[in-house]
DNA sequence: AGTTACGGCCCGAACTATCG
DNA sequence: CGATAGTTCGGGCCGTAACT
């Protein structure tokens, strides 16, 4: 409506008269606009365009959109008229902006020159020298499920990938060599459920196989690559026409220069995949800068993230890019936040998927870790139920976690790194000292922050009577069946109450209270074994 | 003329900052 | 530290350009 506005306002403008706005920004640049900027370049004379960005408004009900101040006279432009630029999208107000409108410095260009744009985009910014990149590659969407709760799963909610899974590159959070790689889809090769699915949108399936660059379209347009994964409706996946181009086009998208061009042709928060077809691409000029960065060539595939299907599956072991030697190499032994995630995880019987596909391409100091995972496997508790305090002579969930731990590190294991563990795992207080020790960790703050890794999408439970000192276990989601259930109900927790009845029996402080919830807790878990409604969540899940 | 899929809008969940 | 308000962003939906 904003465009009809200015076209009517134009209309009522005698020859030579100026219309002066503030409006939306996006038909600048947006290509469903491209006839009414050709028009307006051709037949009228442009003044003035001010980029205001986000918060030109004082009012905050309009804080998000972005505006433009535009001034254009009724006339046609003279031959080599200059319009005039001006951009205070920096400023974060509408007071700095205001200011800054006065000071700003303006960059002046031909008007006629603006027909030369690709889409007839309008920008007064310096143009980067190299053809489109459209010359040496194709930009494509990807898979729109239509139904993502129904098809589309994180890989650590399936034990190993059913029939009909395929793993899905999605949008990366920052731009690194390898990451957006924790979805899997219900494919079912192009010819189940999700073909059927209304709203579902299977795309570019024939590019599957190929090597290129996979672009998360949204705000700084993270970079990953790509190894011929399928991949979803918010990445654009830029797959070079000669693949030696690979790593020269790798090197221009993750640099900074590529956002810049980006955004240059596009302020929109979110970018079309032909966007990236209009960028000028140096190809010489990104070859050497190729060749500085990569003399070996990319990386093969590695990851220290577990929410990622390349991580190796070791707790502390870490793969890292050597800038010395250009090359991939084994980093120092891990202790950030997700250390004790792993091994509460292996420890419970988990392993990630590079450890169990063999054919899954990864780089050989990652296989070098999974190779290491081995001897963590006896660790691995047999029906994927542990209990924080020792129930069936298993002994206390802190000992065996310590004893895996103590296996990882090996000599480097300490209880000074436990406690760095801890601290980062979160376990802190404000003024930075630890909330309190493992076992704590374990009982109060493990589920809430494993949840919290793992996108909200936990697959290591923790079942408890709600009591600080009563019956609470981890468990492995993965092994719960019924067998199992029915293990945790008569074996550990029969086990837990028969305890408490000798304690009660010998007058124990708090074993009286103990008994209460775990009877409690057993009827509960009972009635989730029978299935009756509404405890019949258990049959639906499994 | 019918079909496909690109491009962009916009809802609402998730995240972050601020306040009491 | 928890509640609340403000902000960001993933992704479903749909119009329409491009293709067959």
């Amino acid at each position: 409506i904003a465009t009809v506005f200015l076209d009517r306002c134009l209309a009522f403008c005698r020859t030579g008269g100026t219309v002066s706005a503030v409006m939306p920004q996006n038909w600048l640049f947006l290509k469903s606009y491209m006839k009414l900027r050709e028009r307006l370049l051709k037949q009228e004379q442009w003044e003035l365009v001010a980029r205001l960005g986000e918060g030109g408004f004082h009012s905050s009900a309009a804080a998000g959109a972005f505006t433009i101040l535009l001034g254009i006279s009724h006339t046609r432009a003279p031959e080599g008229h200059l319009l005039c630029g001006l951009d205070v999208s920096e400023e974060r107000d509408a007071t700095g902006k205001a200011r800054s409108l006065l000071d700003a410095e303006m960059t002046c260009v031909e008007q006629g020159r603006q027909l030369e744009n690709p889409d007839y985009i309008i920008g007064v910014d310096q143009n980067e020298s190299g053809e489109p990149l459209a010359i040496y590659a194709k930009s494509l969407a990807g898979i729109d499920s239509g139904d993502s709760q129904r098809f589309r799963f994180k890989f650590w909610e399936m034990d190993s990938l059913l029939k009909g899974w395929i793993r899905q590159l999605n949008s990366a959070t920052q731009t690194m060599e390898y990451s957006g790689r924790e979805h899997i889809l219900f494919f079912e090769d192009g010819k189940g459920a999700l073909s059927q699915c209304p709203g579902a949108s299977i795309r570019n399936i024939k590019y599957w196989g190929k090597q290129g660059v996979s672009i998360s379209r949204m705000r700084n347009i993270p970079a990953s690559l790509s190894i011929g994964e399928s991949w979803d409706r918010n990445c654009a996946c830029i797959i070079p026409k000669n693949n030696n181009d690979l790593y020269s086009l790798w090197t221009y998208c993750s640099s900074q220069n590529f956002i810049t061009q980006v955004r240059r042709l596009n302020q929109k928060l979110s970018v079309s995949e032909a966007t990236f077809e209009n960028i000028p691409f140096d190809l010489d000029h990104w070859t050497k800068v190729a060749e500085e960065q990569y003399p070996h060539g990319l990386p093969d595939p590695y990851s220290d993230d577990p929410t990622q299907w390349l991580f190796h599956g070791h707790p502390c072991g870490s793969v890292i890019w050597d800038e010395e030697t250009k090359q991939l190499a084994h980093g120092p032994i891990r202790t950030d936040g997700t250390v004790l995630h792993v091994a509460i995880a292996r420890l419970l019987g988990y392993r990630w998927p590079a450890e169990t596909d063999s054919g899954m391409e990864l780089a050989a100091e990652a296989r070098e870790w999974v190779q290491r995972c081995d001897a963590l496997l006896p660790f691995a508790d047999d029906d994927g139920i542990a209990g924080i305090p020792s129930l069936r002579g298993e002994g206390r969930l802190v000992d065996r976690l310590r004893a895996l731990l103590a296996a990882a590190y090996g000599t480097a294991w300490s209880p000074d790194v436990e406690n760095e563990l801890l601290r980062a795992a979160g376990y802190t207080k404000n003024d930075g000292r630890l909330r309190g020790d493992l076992e704590g960790f374990l009982r109060d703050e493990f589920f809430a922050s494993h949840s919290q890794l793992f996108h909200h999408r936990p697959f290591i439970w923790q079942l408890w009577d709600g009591r600080a000192d009563g019956f609470s276990v981890l468990l492995n989601y993965h092994k719960l069946d019924r067998r199992n259930l029915e293990r945790l109900i008569y074996t550990y927790l029969g086990g837990w109450i028969t305890q408490q009845r000798s304690e009660v029996a010998a007058a124990t402080p708090g074993a009286e209270e103990r008994l209460v919830a775990a009877l409690d807790l057993k009827g509960r878990l009972e009635k989730i074994l029978e299935g009756e409604k509404p405890y019949d969540i258990f049959i639906r899940w499994k």
